[in-house]
RNA sequence: UGGGUUAUGGUGUAAAGGUAGCACAACAGAUUUUGAUUCUGUUUGUCUAGGUUCGAAUCCUAGUAACCCAACCA
């Protein structure tokens, strides 16, 4: 029994509700509305209410909040479950608010026959006027002393149609003094003439966020219904609805949501990259989408961790995003297959070796033994990464340079006697010798060298577009810089490489495999893969003690 | 200028009046047929000012800063 991790506040509230038996089991849910898709904040909500349900027994439901038909689509919907069914989590009831609408109508009905709602024919800019603003009370409208019977009358007529959009609304009578904004007779249904992705053209009045969160909640005997810190004034009038219908008394919590170094959170911007087309598409690698991390090559598991790691609170926050690279890291080292491929290729002749000849070299195909092994054919051709190379070697440098020696992974070593440069001065060929003494396995030649470099055999290889990927965005925060945060796009995010040299195993590669491209970081094969034209993606960098080096000097 | 929420190393997150810990990042070293991994070590912190107490990140008082609230969005 090692120390216990620490619960964090929310844990504390399920176990003190356990405890005391508030509760004998607990419900939450996880709630987004089907009007895009799922991003890396999403996952840590998720995580949380699904997290929280499992590990004390519960159940979670999916519920999707359908009440502004205008913005939803089903495609999102679909996008919405896949993603979390990717992630690992199985959710007990997959249900919609718009399941609720007659239920929600009927809470109307009742509010307004207790005489704690209105229809107000005021214009949306007449409402504004008279709610005041935060340091200024409102003031009342003058269809706030409406009848009951006349309420009930004008509601009717708006859900069957009989009115324009905008023309009518109905309000919660609470109080237009209130300190806060939210209390201060609140919309709670609006007319909207509109398609409902579910309900058809049954509806024309929708009930608002407030009027059907909560009483989802209360419906579906949600006990801990877990939201972001801005919906904390939301609360109070959470609350008072609950009381006022006299339905399951549902309770809000609250935790801050996920911001992340080096990239955008929100739905608005994120569909504003996506429609003006600075990335391919909600699913491109660059972006912090579950779809895009999954396309990128990123594994429900890292993702878990991540979610873990960065924990629960009710403070502001700016992950690193080097955490998130971490978690994939560590996944991925553990269970990536080793490979080769050469990214920016140079040739390498082994001016000794036997012109024709190949030899098939065995190499291991991860850190456990029992990934297994494979052999690489090997010949006097070869294709290197031109980064291996110093014509005038830097301080600490022990890879290729005139006269240096090093050992080619899995198979020899060699020494490197010249090298030919084309006209424009770029290093064309480079001529080593091998030290047939020095096979990989069987080394009697007593030589240490200090680097191992990554090669591909040139008749062998096999070719592939290779995308590499970098931050979206130049500056940590983007949206905490002056102006549009578009401004701040990294130019340089996407890198391809048309023609890279693979070891020709990897034309066997398939879309759920990880690869460590040895040296070179952790890669998957893109969904625009072809038989004929293979695509593999970047997942991350492996960490570059050497890069790091560089930059110092 | 009203109301609400939050302040712990560079970044997150613990410590429920009693040793400020953990992870990432950074730095240094060892091992290494991936300058990866692994291992070892180091640096850096309680928003400020008072107070209570033997003892304060924690309690009290007064400040300060950041975020949220004036969609017929969620």
């Amino acid at each position: 029994m090692s120390e216990e991790k620490s619960l964090n506040f929310l844990e504390e509230i399920v176990e003190n509700d356990l405890q005391s038996k508030k509760y004998k089991s607990i419900i939450t849910r996880f709630p987004p509305e089907p009007n895009g898709y799922l991003h890396i904040g999403h996952s840590k909500a998720i995580c949380l209410n699904f997290g929280l349900a499992a590990k004390y027994g519960g159940k979670t439901n999916l519920r999707f909040d359908d009440t502004n038909p205008v913005t939803e689509d089903t495609e999102y919907v679909e996008s919405i479950k896949n993603d979390i069914k990717w992630l690992g989590f199985n959710w007990s009831n997959e249900l919609y608010a718009s399941d609720y609408f007659d239920k929600i109508y009927s809470y109307a009905v009742l509010l307004i026959e207790k005489g704690l709602a209105y229809v107000d024919d005021s214009t949306s800019e007449e409402i504004a006027r008279l709610k005041g603003t935060p340091t200024e009370p409102g003031k009342d409208s003058i269809y706030r002393s409406r009848s009951i019977e006349e309420n009930i009358l004008l509601f009717s007529e708006m859900k069957a149609g009989k009115y324009k959009d905008g023309e009518k609304v109905l309000r919660a009578k609470i109080d237009m003094t209130h300190t806060n904004m939210l209390m201060r007779d609140p919309i709670i249904y609006r007319i909207k003439h509109a398609h409902h992705h579910r309900t058809g053209d049954k509806w024309c009045i929708y009930p608002m966020y407030d009027f059907a969160h909560g009483q989802s909640d209360s419906i579906e005997n949600i006990t801990h219904s877990i939201c972001t810190l801005e919906f904390i004034p939301h609360r109070e009038l959470y609350d008072w609805l609950i009381e006022k219908l006299e339905i399951f008394p549902s309770h809000q919590y609250e935790f801050a949501r996920l911001n992340m170094t080096y990239t955008v959170m929100s739905k608005r911007k994120l569909l504003q990259l996506v429609t003006e087309g600075h990335v391919s598409g909600w699913d491109d690698p660059r972006m912090p989408t579950i779809s895009g991390l999954r396309r990128k090559g990123y594994t429900p598991e890292s993702i878990r961790t991540f979610c873990d790691k960065i924990g629960i609170a009710k403070r502001e926050n700016l992950i690193d995003l080097s955490l998130l690279e971490f978690c994939v890291r560590e996944d991925l080292n553990s269970s990536a297959k080793r490979v080769m491929a050469v990214l920016d290729p140079v040739k390498l002749i082994i001016t000794n070796y036997e012109e024709g000849k190949t030899e098939e070299l065995k190499s291991e195909n991860g850190p456990d033994e029992s990934m297994g092994f494979r052999f690489l054919p090997f010949s006097k051709e070869l294709w290197i990464e031109k980064e291996d190379f110093m014509e005038v070697p830097a301080k600490k440098w022990f890879r290729l340079a005139p006269g240096a020696m090093v050992r080619l992974k899995s198979a020899y070593i060699v020494k490197c006697d010249d090298f030919i440069k084309d006209s424009e001065g770029n290093i064309k060929e480079i001529h080593c010798t091998y030290i047939p003494e020095s096979k990989s396995g069987h080394d009697t030649s007593g030589i240490a060298v200090k680097g191992t470099i990554h090669w591909i055999s040139a008749p062998h290889a096999a070719s592939a577009e290779v995308r590499l990927y970098d931050r979206l965005f130049k500056v940590e925060n983007p949206s905490a810089e002056e102006g549009d945060f578009k401004e701040h796009i990294n130019p340089y995010s996407l890198h391809i490489i048309k023609n890279a040299f693979i070891e020709s195993s990897l034309k066997e590669a398939n879309v759920n495999e990880r690869y460590q491209f040895i040296r070179k970081g952790y890669f998957c094969l893109d969904t625009d893969s072809t038989k004929d034209h293979l695509v593999f993606n970047r997942t991350v960098t492996l960490k570059d003690a050497w890069g790091k080096e560089v930059k110092k000097a």
